[in-house]
DNA sequence: CTGAAAGCGCTTACAG
DNA sequence: CTGAAAGCGCTTACAG
């Protein structure tokens, strides 16, 4: 089966390359519509499919971006990753997916490799401040966004989320309803995010009188470290009412740990997660956390790369989204 | 801040391009050690990143694969994508992403989005009987490997699982523990392993003389469908004391709509679901089911299609995985 | 309204 | 041990 090119449709219609090329890319203005007409007919009948290897080579543009993440299998990323994809594709773009597990080392081999491909631009998810990582990206000039994971750095575009905000509203949630002696559950240290998050939780309870380091647990994102903690929680803290896990996983492995131990939720105890992945809907009771609008954060972050990588004027370097309470059945 | 070429670094090293290309393709057996050492030590110092683009182009080769899915939200999908990224990464390929939500037109147009983008091969998880994909990926020419969904067709490679052997096993394990009245709730009609799965409860039961249409269910292997069609088995079966879902995220919804209405799980109805996907381990209590190798069934899709690709000899045209019966809290 | 030619950055026989 | 040259399949000024 060898392979119909270009040159093979100008040879049968009768005209060179260039006109053949032209009416491809709609730069057809000045070609008379018999012999666009000849050339489409032709294209179909050998059932063309253009190289666009060649095209990339010679106008040094893709029309792929590179989605550097974690884990696809964590909900959340599979969210972003899902909408990142839509948008890409209903804008003419392919989406290249790169698991990091958030190892700074396979970010910098996957941005190597996708540079080389001639990537137009990448959305970054970071697994913790990745600089070497965006250092090539700005030496090679390659256009770049961040989703989710906020990196401190001038020069960054981003969309992220107002994660402080989202806690104080949760914290204040469970307030209101009286509880006074609230866990809280953090991320990984070394993510800012994690940092934006436990301070939401600190400013408010201090606010009120009720922050105390003994209500403060290390946690990692995770459904096992969820589990694990809780049982740490449920061992060392002699008084809780309610449980704020700073991700939805944590917060399912905490509930599973706490129904097998008896304890009634909401009867019992209070959880809160953070985020709103699909299956917090899948338990039972569903769980009551912040939202973020991930699809929609997917959704601008592939519109903002695309932008950029247009060169386009005016686009605004950072997108924030406001996350906000979702009530359902556990709390 | 110009791209540097294999050009710049045959200047630089007073050498020819074909010496440097040489080198980088470990073609070098007859290069000095000196060349090669000069070569190797110019392109660190310009931080040289090979252009693949252009090498594709000549090679024809791309070292990307595509992995055509209904959607990477749905865990067993991206559990299946995640394996088959990592496979594919330890051999130097990349992966694109392609979504179709089972839309056979989505699945054509990715299709040949992905061979003019030079794509080394394909892994395809169909949403029907696609005939019209499965026709243009054979004209031209791509391989490719299906994956969980079966396909009728001659010439096909693919890794699949053994649907049938996995529910009768489901099915005998609750026959034996005295159960009688087992509900089935069927998955999307065309395709081949709702069919299957459907027949290894349909023969089980009435090898036992259990088999009554009444029993069987039509669902669509979403959650809202498993909460749709379960809600229907409460109104309508007046004895049930087990349902068994033909895929893990139906079962999810059916719980939660079986607990909403009392009743108690595993007391009042044993409840069975298929894939072992991660998130049966995030409910309380954990759900019983028959487990897919789904990490090793998306790594074996990978490895065989790069088999294909290498055009290596005597490899299996279809694996066959045994699916287990993993027993946890809800049957 | 259309064609000839150069170029994108590589690889690959071939020659010496 | 290394180089000159053609070629991969496109696009893009430029010329007419």
């Amino acid at each position: 089966m060898k392979k119909v090119t270009i040159s093979d449709i100008a040879k049968l219609a009768g005209v060179s390359k260039a006109t053949v090329s032209m009416v491809f890319n709609n730069k057809d203005e000045n070609i008379s519509k018999e012999t666009r007409e000849r050339i489409l007919k032709i294209a179909k009948e050998l059932n063309y499919i253009p190289n666009s290897v060649a095209r990339s080579l010679a106008t040094n543009r893709s029309f792929s971006i590179g989605i550097i993440l974690p884990d696809i299998t964590n909900p959340f990323f599979s969210e972003i990753a899902r909408a990142i994809e839509d948008e890409a594709n209903s804008l003419g773009y392919n989406v290249v997916l790169c698991n990091t597990d958030n190892k700074i080392e396979k970010e910098e081999e996957y941005i190597k490799l996708l540079i080389s491909k001639l990537i137009d631009g990448i959305i970054f998810i970071a697994g913790g401040d990745s600089k070497k990582s965006i250092f090539l990206l700005k030496e090679k000039g390659i256009p770049f966004v961040l989703v989710d994971r906020y990196i401190e750095d001038k020069d960054i575009f981003g969309v992220f989320c107002k994660n402080y905000e989202g806690i104080v509203d949760g914290v204040e949630y469970l307030l209101n309803k009286g509880k006074r002696n609230i866990v809280f559950v953090k991320g990984p240290q070394k993510l800012e995010i994690s940092k934006q998050r436990f301070l939401g939780y600190k400013d408010t309870m201090q606010k009120y009188g009720l922050y105390s380091e003994e209500l403060v647990f290390q946690g990692d994102f995770t459904l096992e470290g969820g589990k694990k903690v809780t049982e740490d929680i449920i061992k060392n803290v002699k008084k809780f009412d309610s449980i704020f896990y700073s991700n939805d996983v944590m917060a399912f492995g905490g509930i599973k740990v706490l129904l097998k131990h008896g304890y009634k939720i909401p009867g019992d105890v209070n959880i809160i997660g953070f985020d709103d992945v699909q299956i917090s809907k899948f338990i039972e009771p569903e769980l009551t956390t912040i939202a973020q609008p991930i699809y929609e954060m997917g959704k601008s972050a592939c519109n903002l790369l695309i932008r950029l990588i247009n060169k386009e004027e005016n686009v605004e370097k950072i997108l924030y989204f406001r996350p906000k309470l979702i009530i359902r059945g556990t709390a």
